[in-house]
DNA sequence: ATGGTTTTTACTGCGTC
DNA sequence: GACGCGGTAAAAACCAT
């Protein structure tokens, strides 16, 4: 058993619950009777004998009349967890539902773990006997999980997933975005022709586009084996395909992480983006690349708030020519003109 | 394949520290 | 003289036709 996964499982017997329990009954009873206080509820239901306010008493479970005291339902079920939780960790150590299941393994991490090391449940070695065992359950668990050709595929492409967001600093849910697309793509078959490391890339392209932190082609490319090119007509393919609704990237979402890079202030963001804006309403934007926009508006924000960097820098970050960063924000300060300093 | 557009590359001149 | 910046021309990349 691997660390996570028997810790899982330990949270989910029913003893360790007990005992906890019990230990801090006193406790817990306390605070069900302060949380009865503030969560009976009177209902707009009425007493069926004298049409008095019926009340919902959550400490007994029952939903009596307040008036005549008829007792309308007993034993409700209480939805709720039986314990409390104070902070977030002792919410992780009580809640007894396992891991949420995730995109980012090809089994949506459903399946056994078996540990590779050969320590029992308290941290001991195993016998030697027991050892030859686990190795022996270990390959079967391994060939049963990745049965199929499909299966390992996925378990391949994810790993690939990951490895190109954590390469590229990407959140989470960017990877268990990725890897549904990825799925997606399986299930409709589009893999055939097309190699399962473009496919992958792709699918990060596009996940970090759609959850609004995109990188550029030539980021992506840089952490993957694959050409751009490729990578680009994989990831047109797939779009098209699975009809993903990816709105052209929008300068704005890359504005926060040049400036961060470049040490900007948070003013100096924020006037980014409103001649991000300004352009957009004069249209000058459509046609030019959205990254190039976004580094010339970061590099006329950081001028407009007197903050030093120079457009090498910029160029640097964005991965875009000082030539273009030239052009752009020549543009925008133009826009910015036109509409005249209200 | 082709033509039009955008971006990049490479180079040069200007002003400032 | 190095550096930041602006401009230009030609090449390359990209896109729709």
């Amino acid at each position: 058993m691997s660390e996570k996964s028997s810790a899982r499982q330990r949270a989910s017997t029913t003893d360790e619950e007990q005992t906890s329990e019990s230990s801090s009954g006193h406790r817990w009873q306390r605070q069900r009777e302060q949380e009865s206080t503030t969560e009976s509820t009177s209902t707009e239901v009425q007493c069926p004998e004298c049409s008095g306010n019926v009340i919902t008493d959550t400490e007994h479970g029952e939903t009596v009349c307040d008036d005549c005291g008829l007792v309308i339902t007993e034993d409700s079920v209480d939805r709720g967890p039986e314990w409390r939780a104070f902070d977030s960790k002792e919410k992780d150590q009580k809640s007894r539902v396992g891991a949420p299941t995730t995109n980012t393994m090809h089994d949506k991490g459903l399946s056994t773990n078996i540990d590779w090391r050969d320590r029992d449940a308290y941290g001991n070695a195993l016998s030697s006997n027991q050892r030859q065992k686990m190795q022996r359950l270990r390959k079967w668990n391994e060939r049963f999980r990745t049965r199929d050709s499909k299966e390992r595929n996925l378990k391949q492409a994810l790993g690939e997933i990951d490895r190109m967001a954590s390469a590229q600093g990407l959140p989470e849910n960017v990877r268990e975005t990725a890897s549904v697309i990825y799925r997606r793509a399986l299930d409709e078959d589009l893999l055939p022709g097309r190699s399962i490391e473009g496919v992958s890339t792709s699918c990060v392209y596009a996940a970090a586009r759609m959850a609004g932190v995109p990188r550029s082609l030539d980021e992506i490319a840089d952490v993957s084996r694959v050409p751009k090119s490729e990578i680009a007509r994989t990831y047109r393919y797939i779009a098209r395909e699975l009809s993903l609704e990816v709105k052209p990237a929008d300068p704005e979402q890359y504005v926060p992480r040049f400036g961060s890079e470049l040490g900007l202030s948070d003013e100096a963001k924020l006037r980014a983006r409103q001649l991000l804006q300004n352009a957009k309403e004069k249209g000058v934007h459509s046609g030019k690349s959205p990254v190039g926009l976004a580094a010339a508006s970061v590099y006329a924000a950081a001028l407009l708030t007197n903050e030093k960097t120079t457009q090498a820098a910029v160029s640097e970050v964005a991965d875009i020519s000082e030539v273009t960063i030239r052009n752009r924000y020549h543009e925008l300060l133009e826009a910015e003109e036109t509409v005249g300093i209200a």
